[in-house]
DNA sequence: AGAGCCGGTTA
DNA sequence: TAACTGGCTCT
């Protein structure tokens, strides 16, 4: 069952999943889900939703080191955004199969790492604007 | 001025401001403001944000109660969008002559009052994600 | 005991 | 990868 109950510390729109356990020795037990409505990115606890809240990462897993090599030489982006080189088109598609928003540019998909930057833009919108789907 | 310091707690994009009274009996001390990069909000304090972030809302100041009146009854946020009535598309549009973006809805252009909102948040993102344009 | 959290396992 | 459970920790 989704529960449709809602947290007092979670932001508008953010949907809580409780699910019931079927099997195992915990058989019974709940669950909560916390799953962010425009991207529909799913989390297991209220820590992990308020970390993505305040950096927009999602939680690093420390990864089994099976070996070696810490490997610190690639770096991160170099940012900086060319607006000369911008697309003519952004079209945000509302998947069936995952539950949420999907922004695609020149027909394809927006790479991840940049799908929450756009996505929260039009989440914020969307909840704060005083626009209304009246098409 | 305005110091471009990041916080840690604080989401991307968002911009701290430090400013140093210039008047008053206490000149010279200095201050941060906090602010959403889309709407310019500005915020006194990490508390104020915080409560932002989680409730949409910005904080009732307590307020003078100059005669009487708690009133209870207005609870959460009415939350003036519903995701159930949301379109399936979503499509930004470069448009040659202004220098901007237009956002269409089913094909159909988004009212002027609106626009300005959504196009003010994509160009924001645009400019400050890390999106690179491999495509 | 129960809620919350997260590593590990499975599909 | 996403979904799900085992089991630990803190109340």
């Amino acid at each position: 069952m989704a529960s449709v109950e809602r947290e007092d510390w979670l932001p508008p729109g953010w949907i809580v999943e409780g699910r019931v356990r079927s099997s195992g020795a915990s058989a019974g037990s709940r669950d909560k889900y916390f799953i962010e409505p425009i991207t529909g990115r799913r989390f297991r606890s209220k820590k992990e939703v308020r970390y993505y809240l305040e950096t927009g990462e999602v939680r690093k897993k420390p990864k089994k080191n099976p070996d070696n090599s810490p490997e610190k030489g690639t770096k991160s982006p170099p940012l900086n955004f060319n607006f000369e080189d911008v697309p003519d088109t952004v079209k945000w598609v509302r998947t069936g199969s995952s539950e949420g928003w999907t922004p695609f540019i020149n027909g394809q998909e927006v790479p991840e790492s940049s799908k929450r930057d756009w996505a929260a833009a039009f989440e914020f919108l969307a909840l704060k604007s005083s626009w209304r789907p009246t098409f």
